[in-house]
DNA sequence: ACCTGAACACCGTTCAAGT
DNA sequence: ACCTGAACACCGTTCAAGT
């Protein structure tokens, strides 16, 4: 009676039946569009031209719907750079090539580093932070430990810039109100740059300094 | 601090009128309990022997209460030791502090965390860390947004810890899955409070690198 | 096997009406 | 001024019934 593969007219977005992959794939572009919040099983449903109880045959709940988007996106991460170079660029690369990742879908991120279920063990990402403690020549014993603590000030770092709070406390005034005429510095996005930079040279910095601790005294 | 004038008789817990400060408390009660994915206005009005809608006469809305919530626990912040230590030993003492206050109330700080919206500048937080970063004789110019990025940092730490994502990182596995007769490593709390030495350390001593290389070439 | 309509048990919030 | 009942416009999810 109504085949009608392919609509020969109108604008319906689904003439295909619904899958995994596109409910995870049209919720990111909800979310990317309107923020994890705005994202509503109903409205998902309508965006796929489905009825809302059929995303549940693929889907067990609205928590899982959400924690896939965050772990497909999570393994996406690719890096940018080879690993023939220092431990320390590697290190300062990997946390660049991952503010890019979170810089494509910030809306999603946000929400992602705020659970903290992005990390995981097969992902690229993973791998590349102990691939370059052991290149750094940390004990292996330490290594899990010290990339943890990494994830953890990655994620602080990436999260404050996400929801502007790293802008925000930049231009809380220090100790003293040191009020000159210089009102709000330069534009935000070349001081949360320059932030970066400060963030992970210092973070190399500690490194470098835990690891010759840890080499004195074994 | 729940005096509560003690009701003659009867077990209403409200033979007070509504007032914002009372609001606030037991809110945040009701999210130390049972998270703050759980507090609804209605619970919130029962829990005050109250009708819903009356809350909204003291509070514009559930956003704004949560965001009070949050800022009012975190003016709560306060330093544990004196200010005439070592710029390094009160730099630790601060996250070590925070992190108490973070124990004390880890769900809520889990919210506040995310949202990134708890500190605020007339904190004692953020002038315990702008002072000591000005005893760290940091140039003045330099303070904001060092002072932001440690915010950050501080933040990722003692998230990933509430959420978990700490302990689960450090139980993943390093690069090449290195299975031995171990399973689970000690108790997880004390290798997060190690984890949180080791940080601390890194992050002091990325801080000396910073300013002995910013004194070198002023 | 996959989909769906109706319904349930909730939400936050508006608004007119009470005292 | 402060409170409230009823109502509105949503939610996520269950379940029995359809194809």
């Amino acid at each position: 009676m109504e085949k009608q593969r392919k609509a020969p007219r109108g604008t319906r977005k689904r003439d295909v039946p619904l899958s995994e992959d596109g409910i995870y794939a049209t919720a990111l572009q909800l979310i990317d569009a309107d923020g994890v919040e705005a994202l509503t099983m109903r409205k998902l449903a309508t965006a796929l031209d489905a009825n809302p109880m059929s995303l549940y045959h693929h889907v067990p709940n609205k928590e899982a719907l959400l924690h896939g988007v965050a772990t497909r996106v999570g393994s996406q991460f690719r890096e940018g750079k080879q690993e023939d170079i220092p431990w320390q660029d590697r290190m300062r690369q990997l946390a660049l090539d991952f503010r890019a990742l979170a810089h494509r879908h910030p809306k999603l991120m946000e929400y992602s580093f705020a659970r903290a279920d992005y990390v995981q063990p097969e992902d690229p990402f993973w791998q590349g932070l102990t691939d370059t403690l052991a290149a750094a020549e940390l004990p292996a014993s330490e290594i899990p430990r010290v990339a943890a603590s990494l994830c953890a000030v990655f994620t602080g770092l990436l999260l404050s810039e996400l929801t502007g709070a790293l802008q925000r406390w930049t231009t809380l005034p220090p100790a003293p109100a040191d009020t000159d005429g210089e009102g709000t510095p330069p534009p935000a996005e070349d001081v949360v740059d320059a932030m970066f930079s400060f963030a992970l040279d210092a973070v190399v910095a500690g490194l470098e300094s835990h690891i010759a601790r840890t080499r004195k005294e074994p």
